[in-house]
DNA sequence: GTTGACTTGTTATGCTATAACATACGATAT
DNA sequence: ATATCGTATGTTATAGCATAACAAGTCAAC
């Protein structure tokens, strides 16, 4: 693969890229990570991961349901928010708070800080590496003696294409 | 005013303080802001600010509409939006997405970026300082040649008194 | 006093998320 | 084999969050 960004791929969801090879190689690390620690990869699980995995955009529970119905599962609200919250337990999606959506994760199995870009021209999300950003979060906390467990970083604006062009996509 | 914090009064919501002080001061401050502006903080407006001033935790939309209410203005949820989308757009107000709710800022005026300290055990949410944090979202997202508009960063964990507290409060 | 910009009230609806219970499945132990 | 237990899924119902659209009131400028 020639034109491939190099593996720190940072942002690649900005980048005309071989998706459905990110895609399936994400997957296949996803899966291998599910058997390492015994997690249960059942069918509504995968097939949502597969479909998260579908495009660098994050979707809402109520369309990845729908995609789940017609692929035969239930067609209920917790089926679908139900294999979601697997999937971030397990760190294999993230939840956008943002967007009230989910995003697979690009990195599963890496230790990383999420910190996501938003593009409000063209809907992609990257998850760009910023393990200073926690840095400074921790150095901010740690300063009035606050202890931080999760963390939720998050910013809109416009990637390198939409800002290029005119029209956007 | 003898034990206040010093003016860099980061993480005031942890620590124990005059808050009736504390909400006047920062409630004079947003008066005097909107003014320079010649925005109009109209009466249900300024009652939403109180109503969020009157602790250091954040409040879901109805929780304010519920007061709004008990004041005399009109129950529905429009009501409590539209004040709230007001004091977001005039930095008078932060909203803290992990929550679904919203907070007065304590900061009216300054230039910050806001980064929400949430104690999980009492609620409370701080605004700290961190504007290296915003400084290294910024460099994230510029080595991609994205850029940044708006930003929502949280976290979760204990506060001070909470992790000194077996029971908490 | 009429116009026009803005604010508030009100109705209605849509979207997001979870509690609670029933059923099915799979592994383990007797 | 079959009883048992934990886990996963299906299903019903409801709770919680947010906004579109229109009507009615307010106020200042012309
Ligand atoms: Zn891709
Ligand atoms: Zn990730
Ligand atoms: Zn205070
Ligand atoms: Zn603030």
């Amino acid at each position: 693969m020639p034109d491939m960004p190099p593996l720190g791929d940072t942002g690649l969801a900005f980048v005309r890229h071989d998706h459905s090879h990110c895609a399936k190689d994400t997957l296949a690390r996803a899966d291998a990570l599910s058997n390492a620690r015994g997690a249960r990869m059942t069918p509504v699980r995968r097939r949502t991961l597969e479909i998260l995995l579908e495009s660098h955009k994050a979707m809402g529970a109520y369309d990845v349901l729908e995609r789940l119905v017609a692929d035969g599962f239930g067609n209920q609200p917790p089926v679908a928010y139900r294999a979601l919250e697997f999937l971030v337990e397990q760190g294999l999606a993230h939840r956008i708070r943002r967007l009230n959506a989910f995003a697979a994760c690009m990195h599963p199995g890496e230790a990383h800080v999420p910190v996501f870009l938003i593009c409000t021209s063209c809907q992609l999300v990257a998850e760009a590496p910023a393990d200073d950003v926690r840095g400074a979060m921790d150095a901010a906390a740690a300063s009035i003696g606050f202890v931080i467990e999760r963390t939720n970083v998050e910013a809109v604006g416009r990637c390198p294409a939409c800002r290029g062009n005119r029209a956007c996509r």
